[in-house]
DNA sequence: ATCATTGCAAACACTTTGCATACGC
DNA sequence: GCGTATGCAAAGTGTTTGCAATGAT
């Protein structure tokens, strides 16, 4: 599930942005990497818990505000009360599935070339968030 | 600044979902009509209750709550903590200044008729967030 | 030895809930 | 009078902060 970076390649990243790779950071930037489901800190947290046993909340909240500063990583406002992270830094869309709660990529081509300026505002960025029943939940496996 | 609905009009919309126009309800939507820059539930709390002194802030959000599941106003969540409220409920688009912090609607004739359909997912409403430098900003009183 | 990182515990901020009082039909 | 709305206080939840212990160079 998910494209997965080499070790080197998420050293490389840190070490571009000056942030040292230490073993809490690499696991937390692999994970984002490999699990593309826009994970919460929670999530984060609960599932390299197992593997770093030693592994706190507050180091997950440290470091993603952290690579988030840096633009290594991009937080995602949705709906819900807990914010959800993704690696994924390519201008991208997102869809929220309001039956399974799934949150995805969307393609949005159309985005990339999207207008710099509207109504006299310097656009930086777009967010995308469409919302309703994914395809999984439409093919009737509900 | 925004523009003004007559009590009737708040009535009726009340009722006819079936919501019982009460003071404090009826305040909170004028409020929402009158004040088009997404006002938080701490925003509403604070300017009412000057007008209604025993005003509470769980009435906001109990209220608040209810409008929204009614389908009358609609919850934005940002990338600030506090979720933002507005009564406008036609199809259009955010624009969040970074330096300023404004957040006001955008005309997005694009969306309206955006795709119903995208990569075989159902899609039942789009949010687009544009970011960046609003006009007031940028044209130099900083 | 020094400086950064980690992680526990406590603090915080926003929101929700429990329940008693007050209001409207 | 009875059911709903209100609002205080307390609890809940996600996140941040203070600070001591640990780790890296």
């Amino acid at each position: 599930m998910g494209m997965s970076l080499s070790l080197k390649e998420i050293c490389d990243t840190l070490d571009r942005v000056g942030i040292r790779p230490t073993h809490q950071r690499i696991e937390i930037m692999k994970y984002l990497a490999e699990h593309r489901v826009h994970p919460t800190a929670e999530m984060i947290y609960t599932e390299l818990k197992e593997a770093i046993p030693t592994f706190s909340k507050t180091t997950v909240y440290n470091t993603l505000k952290l690579l988030e500063e840096k633009g290594v990583v991009s937080a995602l406002a949705t709906d819900e009360d807990q914010v959800r992270y993704e690696a994924n830094l390519t201008p991208h869309g997102h869809f929220k599935c309001v039956r399974c709660s799934a949150l995805f990529d969307l393609d949005l081509p159309a985005m990339a070339s999207a207008a710099q300026e509207i109504e006299g505002n310097l656009v930086l960025e777009y967010q995308v968030l469409a919302k309703g029943i994914c395809r999984q939940c439409r093919d009737g496996r509900d």
